[in-house]
DNA sequence: TCGCATAGGGATAAATTTATCCCGCTGACA
DNA sequence: TGTCAGCGGGATAAATTTATCCCTATGCGA
């Protein structure tokens, strides 16, 4: 596992959450848990664009974030299954709100992102 | 100026809040400058974690998606002045909602922070 | 018997983000 | 005259995060 060489800021509630959901799925990896989506296969499926790997490991990270918690059933093929933990659920309000806000604001949103994008040459 | 080779995931809200306040300091950058810090020697003082290069350029980045503006004062030395576009304000109580959940959760979020951390070797 | 589904994680390459260093500008002040 | 304030951004090195590829395991159905 990769060994971070830059200790992190901790020093106000931001950095806190900053070191639990800053992560590209992470949000929504607790978002889809939360809506019922609880098995790896189902999350891969609805996060196409993620790599099975990263999801994977991101939702390990959230685990040790106590944020959503883990059961294996002795099957094969293996069967797990994550759901939020009462910790992870004071959470969903908070994402709501973010997507709340993305929702409320879709349009200019996708406007100002798509309208100078840092992600294409062609000015 | 880097250009990604990779497109961004714009389906949900989620992904567009991302696409706007995904960056190490950008969140902190908007509640600094909405509690009135408005210079970046002020901000650069705020958060000396982070690199002044980096300020700047998460600044920039947070000014072409019209979260702040942008006063710059013909003056020697030079000043200038961020504030929060009233589309940016917007955005203030979801931080907010946000540094509360850190600040209400921070004594067990640094214990978990600091337990297993993905950042030190000693287990 | 062959291949699939399902989940985890090692190894390694890319991609992306941050950190460092440095240059330029020009009044004010010691 | 030498130095500093204060801001921006180029160039390049590091750090960190993601993407890819691959192997393991085992009942079930074609």
């Amino acid at each position: 596992m990769y060994e971070r060489k830059i200790q992190p800021t901790l020093n106000c509630g931001l950095d806190l959450v900053g070191e639990v959901i800053y992560g590209k799925w992470k949000i929504r990896l607790l978002w889809f848990i939360h809506e019922g989506h609880q098995r790896p296969s189902e999350l891969q499926r609805k996060i196409p664009d993620a790599s099975r790997r990263v999801l994977s490991s991101q939702l390990k990270e959230l685990e040790d974030h106590e944020l959503i918690s883990k059961v294996i059933y002795p099957v094969v093929p293996p069967k797990v299954e994550y759901s939020l933990t009462d910790f992870g659920k004071t959470l969903i309000p908070v994402i709501a709100a973010l997507g709340n806000w993305g929702d409320a604001h879709e349009e200019r949103l996708r406007s100002i992102i798509l309208k100078r994008p840092h992600h294409l040459s062609t000015p």
